[in-house]
DNA sequence: GCCTCTTCATGATATTTGTCAGAATGGCTT
DNA sequence: AAGCCATTCTGACAAATATCATGAAGAGGC
């Protein structure tokens, strides 16, 4: 069994090449890393193309390396004691994931799961922190990735303590928006990502059928479109006036 | 008005020290930095006795230097746009405030309000950052500070997401008597910290009626006692069970 | 293309939690 | 010590949300 997968591993390993050469390196925190360095970070760097619903890694395994969204979406999540998961946080092209845990040495405190066919990067641990304490500005840089990144938690956690389910979706599908809204030339923004019900609520924090609800709701509210799973936002700004106020959650 | 303010801070002064002869600097982000730099980044340092009640700094205001609790109680939370607060933090003796955003170099993203009389040190920002950029070590000391905090705060995105009012609350008694709880020679455990009932329900993310409530019911059922507004741990192991798992939340 | 399994959808109902109102208590100020 | 304001407490009720059940629709595998 383990066999098989190391085999489909292999066969889908991309054709490598160094971050230098990477066209999204602009969008990642190695922007400003000069090639060299960048060169040197990708020694032993691997490029895999996983299939949506594998893991990346799993919430208390220990990091060995960065995982560098090449091209595809990735949700990251923890578990609780049972069995429910929540979404902290949705991943795209150029995020890194795993980098916290790995410079605090401890622990994943999250798993990675790919949403859909994806191709991710995966450098292993020593080449980043070399990177890291090699390079203050970088250093730097990443320090302040991870307070921002606190920040977003901060609020998410407010947005969660304070307002009502339905206040929340119409946030989180404001925050989609930001990320993955595809404007469209007919009316309305199609958000471009293959969220179940299941992940929504698991991003809001409630049950997958009130989700449904509420999201019938909003279409014969005239607020979005239902197309398959897939949304499409109407009325923006009726979704805002739902949300009530509108905090940076991602 | 302002003007009595001041005079008020003025009188409040502590006799000022460098960080090198602070007792409990063993206790603070500082432990290990040499002397040398200790009185470094001590000049220009104030501490000052604040009066239940006072406030350090507001959220969206810009930081300009770092408060480090000397001895006291501060409660660090984010207000939503209908006015209700949400703690994210409570600090204790040996807490930096405010070092996150400061470092990010952007407003501050809470609001800090002292709890109980307290003596607060305060730091200029040059100080710091100086200290930051000149000492690598430090540097990685703080940066895997704030990578724990962020899992703190996963954690509690976790706990609100997914735990009933009731289990919030026992997990959040548990976590206070982890930072508060002095043992006594009778019977249980008390918490050491003067929160009224609404600003637990500010930590768990409920009303203050449902809090007040809850905890009588804890104390029908034998789990805690209650003295004033104090709490007393009465039951641990039940509270345990109540709260169903127990992750860290400060 | 058909079958199966997952996801979506909706209804009925139970439970939790919030809200409003009012009384009791306690701490603090003068 | 008296009085006042903030906090705690209790009850009644309303609203929001979860849970359970069931069927329909859709997606993926063979």
């Amino acid at each position: 069994m383990f066999k098989f997968k190391a085999v489909i591993v292999a066969v889908n390993k991309v054709p490598k090449n160094t971050c230098d050469s990477c066209p999204r390196v602009s969008q990642t925190l190695f922007d400003g890393v000069n090639s060299e360095e960048l060169v040197k970070v990708s020694e032993n760097k691997s490029c895999i193309r996983y299939k949506k619903g594998q893991t990346l890694y799993y919430e208390g395994t220990r990091p060995l390396g960065l995982f560098c969204v090449n091209g595809g979406k990735v949700k990251v999540f923890k578990m609780s004691s049972d069995g429910k998961e929540h979404i902290v946080h949705l991943a795209k092209d150029g995020d890194f994931l795993g980098y916290k845990d790995l410079i605090g040495e401890e622990f994943y405190t999250t798993s990675a799961t790919v949403l859909e066919d994806s191709i991710i990067c995966y450098i292993p641990k020593t080449n980043f922190l070399s990177l890291l304490q090699g390079n203050p500005v970088f250093f730097n840089k990443v320090t302040k990735a991870i307070i921002k990144s606190h920040g977003i938690l901060e609020n998410k956690l407010l947005n969660i303590a304070q307002k009502s389910v339905r206040e929340r979706l119409a946030a989180t599908l404001l925050m989609l928006k930001e990320t993955y809204g595809m404007e469209g030339n007919e009316q309305g923004v199609l958000l471009d990502i293959a969220l179940t019900r299941e992940d929504l609520a698991n991003i809001i924090g409630t049950a997958t059928e009130t989700v449904i609800r509420l999201l019938s709701e909003f279409k014969s509210e005239g607020m979005v479109a239902l197309q398959g799973k897939k949304i499409r936002i109407i009325n923006e700004a009726a979704l805002v006036k739902t949300a009530d106020f509108y905090e940076a959650l991602n």
